[in-house]
DNA sequence: TAGGTATGAGACAGACCTGTCTCATAACCG
DNA sequence: CGGTTATGAGACAGGTCTGTCTCATACCTA
């Protein structure tokens, strides 16, 4: 179809893996499904990822590098902590009203690999883990150590339930909203 | 092994199926492993169960109407709504430190079935709407329709995030608990 | 005791699963 | 141009999946 890009059919795989993985499931999307759709042979999968589950694993770092990246983008210029917590929650409203919105894959990766030996679980803790880093420090700025941490795990469940209430088609965004200014208020009030 | 009850093998396979499902997935798990833990014909099973689908629907309808019936119980003799909101923290923190908790199975659910028009996406979505109505019930008791609402959508946001998290490894209910006293006194005092 | 019903046990079909292997061909790079 | 590497295409193995079918046997109830 496409004129070929040559190169780069490692990233097309886990790209094309991707958008399946996160339509229909991780264990419902079989191999040849994937390789048909990127329109590569089987051997090229399996020589760049020794297996499925690799390729799952790499998946879900790819998807965690970019959310970091965007996250870092928005952190920029923007001074008063408020708005910084405020802009990933933007950042969110405006990914659960995205075309194809199919609620967290990390969360789904959570659901289908529940052995927290697996590679996959520790690919989703590493995930969750980074962004509920990156709210506490942004609360340290207003709040002592203890606090902020209590409330970025706070944060950081509300956000999880908005995505997944999102994905039930009952966005609750705006609840989600004044909910963490409340913790954060109440947070701040505590020191 | 058993004595073997004779009655109700129907509603030993939902069982069987129950344990099976939330440890290792829906997709994951196969009907022959049903039904080789069940100790039952597959033709039993495919007797009372037209599909794998009405399967994986009746066991959550089956957990949902047994979470029901705990939640009523705890509801009783508990006159102030803080307190039963409270108890509702209490069930889920209790959940969490079970022998076998493996996090949420209508979250799970919704994770392997994405498609809303399928029966286990409603069935999830009744669950939820289920627990969310019951927490804006009590919490009109000291507030607004309104604001109860939106506080509803909240507490339940973070009961999702705080499942998830104890999933993996990280339990929050303290957090959780804090971040909903804060979330019903604004919303209380915001009327 | 007789008759309808639930069950057991397993073969079977047809599809799909992951992963391996071979061999020919195309791309790249010094 | 020549040699190394990446890829394509597909057969293949061995297993598992859901769901159907048959036939014999146990059970319950009238």
């Amino acid at each position: 179809m496409t004129p070929l890009p040559k190169k780069d059919k490692r990233h097309h795989v886990v790209e094309t893996a991707y958008a399946l993985f996160k339509r229909a499931g991780f264990h419902a999307t079989g191999i040849d499904r994937i390789i048909a759709e990127a329109d590569v042979a089987k051997m090229t999968m399996y020589r760049h990822f020794p297996s499925k589950d690799e390729l799952i694993v790499e998946v879900l770092d790819y998807r965690a590098r970019r959310f970091e990246r965007q996250l870092d983008q928005l952190a920029r210029e923007v001074t008063p902590p408020e708005r910084k917590i405020a802009r990933i929650f933007d950042w969110h409203e405006r990914w659960f009203s995205s075309p194809d919105f199919h609620g967290c894959l990390f969360a789904h990766a959570l659901a289908e690999f529940g052995d927290p030996s697996h590679p996959v679980f520790q690919a989703v803790a590493r995930q969750k883990n980074g962004l509920k880093r990156r709210m506490q420090a942004i609360l340290e700025e207003m709040m002592p150590p203890r606090q902020a941490e209590g409330a970025a795990a706070a944060l950081l469940m509300l956000i999880e339930g908005a995505t997944l209430m999102a994905q039930m088609g009952q966005p609750a965004i705006d609840s989600a909203r004044k909910a963490a200014g409340a913790i954060i208020a109440s947070a701040r009030t505590a020191q």
